[in-house]
DNA sequence: CCAAATTTGTGAAATAATTCTCATAAGTTA
DNA sequence: TAACTTATGAGAATTATTTCACAAATTTGG
């Protein structure tokens, strides 16, 4: 189990980890048993040293002269990065967006299960989605008391989404993914991150209008 | 309308300008007509000289003792990203993901149109979603010749996204939103953008995992 | 069992990005 | 119109991140 050795680890760092998992995992899939750092570096679009250095956070995964053994360089990132356990989720908003995430398998398989969907209009309470019964919002602190859920998910109009947060928080989460379009503000304890591809979009448009800049 | 004045523009400046537009169009729908960079930077939770050495890549857009006029910077930051126009988009892979995003109303709004839907399935093609006929991904290049689009959008399985970029850089697109949780290969003029919520997840598992390094 | 070939892990060097500071410009008030 | 207030824009200082370069470790082949 790799223990963490340095103080603060960039945020890009991280952001890169899960690239590396997701590549990995392609490569295990096609029947790569191991990998050094350079063609790894290929295939992730970075400098070989760059994965080194970022491994190097957390511990020494590689043997000199070898490389990389895949599944156990994907156990150690996924460990390093806590993902090797069970998240218990909760979902506020159940729109088509909402609905549309309490559909997809891949949470349930990577480990993070939506055990709660919630929304404050009336018509939509009592429905049944994905096998569970939609609540009303206000009921969100009683019920993650029950279920114990650590993470929620955001999937409310922009302008609701600073009220969602509110109750999130109130009912002891401490990490939000937010798909609305918006800021929201939370205690420091609590971690947020924005999903939003017009962000993606946009950067697309720039690179494409400037294409000497890159 | 700002010209650019500098050389290389970091990819975090770009990232910061999206939220900067997303801030300033919650607080122009709030009603706040002039914002000075230290409430802006607060709302975006960056450094104040961080949204002004942003801007100042691009020109000069405040005026000093007042701040910025939040209509003017919106019109300023959205021409320097280039999205004060029409992007012409197709997308691979007309599935669940793909079909959620064909009828999702916001991609016209914010100016990127969906002009093509194509599906390498049998059963796929033909079909229409959401005003759009499915259409065999092998005709891709003469489809694209046709309507003039710029960016593609994949939506197909992990392991099919590499052959899908292919298509679309020979029908000639310039940039890529990749949905599916693979890396691609492209030639370097191409612009590659990847949506995973995973990461997102992923950074949320290891700060909650790790509070003490942020 | 030793030598050659690899490839990691890491401190040092080079780059890059962020934050600070303050002169300067614009607006406001008397 | 002059004094005062405010907040930008830009260079300097600081801090952070990435890349380089090489010693150390391991395997493999003779
Ligand atoms: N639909 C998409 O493909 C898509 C894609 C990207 C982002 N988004 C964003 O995701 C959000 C949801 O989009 P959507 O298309 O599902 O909208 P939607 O209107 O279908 O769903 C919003 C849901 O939130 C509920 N809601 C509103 N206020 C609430 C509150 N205070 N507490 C709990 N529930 C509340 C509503 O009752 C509704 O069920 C929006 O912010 C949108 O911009 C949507
Ligand atoms: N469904 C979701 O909510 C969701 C969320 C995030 C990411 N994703 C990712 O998005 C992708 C699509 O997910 P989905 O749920 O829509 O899957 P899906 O199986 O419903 O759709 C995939 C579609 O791609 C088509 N396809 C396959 N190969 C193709 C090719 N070479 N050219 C053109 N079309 C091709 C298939 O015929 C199918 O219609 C996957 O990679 C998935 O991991 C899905």
């Amino acid at each position: 189990m790799p223990q963490q050795k340095s103080e603060h680890i960039p945020r890009a760092t991280i952001q890169r980890l899960a690239v590396y998992v997701q590549v990995l995992e392609n490569l295990q899939r096609e029947g790569t048993e191991v990998i050094s750092s350079e063609p790894l570096a290929k295939a992730c679009n970075v400098n070989a040293s760059q994965i080194r250095k970022d491994l190097a956070y957390f511990g020494e995964f590689g043997v000199r002269g070898v490389g990389y053994y895949v599944k156990n360089l994907i156990a150690s990132i996924t460990s390093a990065l806590g993902v090797d356990r069970e998240w218990r989720t909760v979902l506020v908003g159940v729109g088509n967006l909402g609905k549309a995430l309490l559909n997809h398998k891949e949470f349930r398989l990577r480990g993070f299960n939506i055990v709660g969907a919630f929304d404050c209009d009336p018509f939509k309470i009592g429905e049944e989605v994905s096998g569970l019964e939609v609540v009303c919002t206000k009921r969100l602190r009683e019920m993650i008391g029950d279920n114990g859920a650590e993470i929620g998910i955001i999937t409310t109009p922009p302008e609701r989404a600073q009220r969602a947060a509110n109750h999130l928080v109130e009912a002891g989460i401490n990490g939000i993914l937010n798909f609305a379009p918006s800021r929201i503000t939370v205690p420091d304890h609590v971690n947020v991150e924005y999903v939003d591809f017009f962000h993606h979009l946009y950067a697309l448009s720039f690179n494409i209008t400037h294409p000497n800049t890159k």
